[in-house]
Order: structure tokens, then C-alpha cells, then sequence
DNA sequence: TCAATTCTTCAATTACTCTTGAACTGATAT
DNA sequence: ATATCAGTTCAAGAGTAATTGAAGAATTGA
């Protein structure tokens, strides 16, 4: 992964209302959300939704598709795993103590 | 980690000059280098190189110590392991297959 | 004490990001 | 056709963040 990219989805996450959405997202799974229920869970207005979504899915973390007069919106996983990577490598390049948590929790999350 | 620190530490991440930071301090490891030095090797003016690394500081991501007239930085390996520890919680919270590519990577670097 | 070195802080400017509400697009139903 | 619904885009304004150069602190050496 580019760094430049990788700052851009760094900045895509940073960001209160679009970690809320990355979240609802995460949990919804690959079938996503229409950009309007996303808005009704977080009180969100329409035009705020669509500018952190449209942010979001720029930077890699999001993908959106049409169903009629809904648009859905889910989060795009290899983009979540390519910004994962950028900093467990740029981490461990050098240092891999950083990664002893990190190797845990990657276990645990492997086991479920 | 809670969010609002999180979103703190991945917002201090999100710019070129302080990854670059990041990066170059990470090479250097726990001994760290001094302001100045950080500044020669990325051509940043002094007061950006201060306004850059408090701010990762704050965030913590770096740490500092004085030494007669210099003033070190080195990483905060805590930092960044709750940061991506954060990350991957988040990311595995429901969603394990993210971290498909992140387990290999911490195998290989805990294997270093 | 005075000057030099190293770094930080400040105030001003510039640049960017976010919010707001209105106008617009595209799809569907009457 | 017209109206409605779902969402996007736009322009203006508010709010933040980054850069700049000068001034200020802390430390050391002459």
C-alpha cells in the first residue's frame, strides 16, 4: 500500500462521525446499509452521511451499490486489511515487540 | 483504548511529515534521536519539527527526555500497540476474516 | 556574565475540513 | 406527466489545522 494512501484512510477513520459509521458498518457485515439508515442510527442528516460515506469510500474503506432508489454502503475489507498492514509492517519493520499484542489478539481473532 | 484517544493517535498518523517522523524514529528505536537531528534528515524546519512531535506526543505516539541541550524522541511502543490494537479489536469484533492477512503478518514478524 | 546552541512557543497567515441548507439527480408509483 | 422518495452535490460559512518567522526558554561554554 501506498503511503499516501495509507495516510488518506488513516484520515478517512480518524474522524468521530465516520469511526461511528466504520463501526455500524463493521457490524452490519457485507450486506451494508442504505445511506439513510446509517443517518436514522447515528442522527445523522442526509448531506453529512453522504459527505463522510463519499470520503470513506474514496480513501478505500467503504464500497457502495445501488438497490433502486436506495444506495448501500458496507465496509470494503481489503481496504481495512491493506491499512492494517501498512502499519503492522512499517511496525514490525525492525520492531517486533509492538506486534506482541497485536499477535494475540490477531490469534484470537483467527480462532473465531 | 477509548475512542476519542484513538481517534486522536490515528489523526496524528494521518500526515505526510509526521509519518515520516514516525517512520524514521521507529528505525532508530528506543534510543531515539534529538529535534534537530529529525529536522536534518527530513529537511523540516525546527518549529515544525515541534509543532509535529508534541502533537504525537500528546497523542502517545512519541515520547521525550531532555540530554544536556537536546531534546529526544523515541516511539511509544504502547502507543502504537493500543492503537492497533484498537484497530484490529474493532476489525475482529464480528468480522475475523480482516484479520486473515494481519495474522500472518504478526506471525512473521513475532518470528523476527 | 555574555554569547552560542537547541529547542519551544507565539501570533499571523494560509490552507484545509466540516457543516448547513438548498438545489439537483435518479428511481418509482400514481 | 407529476409527485414522492432516497440520496448526492453545491456554495457559503464556520471551525481547525498547518506553516512561517520572530521571540522566548533552557542549557552550556568562553
Amino acid at each position: 500500500m501506498k503511503e499516501s494512501h495509507a495516510i488518506q484512510a488513516l484520515s478517512a477513520l480518524a474522524h468521530e462521525h465516520r469511526m461511528a459509521i466504520f463501526k455500524t458498518l463493521m457490524r452490519e457485515g457485507p450486506s451494508g446499509l442504505p445511506a439513510g439508515a446509517i443517518g436514522e442510527r447515528l442522527e445523522l442528516g442526509g448531506s453529512k452521511v453522504s459527505f463522510h460515506v463519499g470520503l470513506m469510500e474514496r480513501a478505500g474503506l467503504l464500497r457502495s451499490w445501488r438497490v433502486n432508489r436506495h444506495i448501500y454502503y458496507a465496509v470494503e475489507i481489503d481496504g481495512m486489511r491493506e491499512l492494517l498492514g501498512f502499519l503492522t509492517e512499517d511496525c514490525c519493520g525492525g520492531h517486533p515487540e509492538i506486534c506482541g499484542a497485536l499477535f494475540e489478539t490477531a490469534q484470537v481473532c483467527g480462532d473465531d
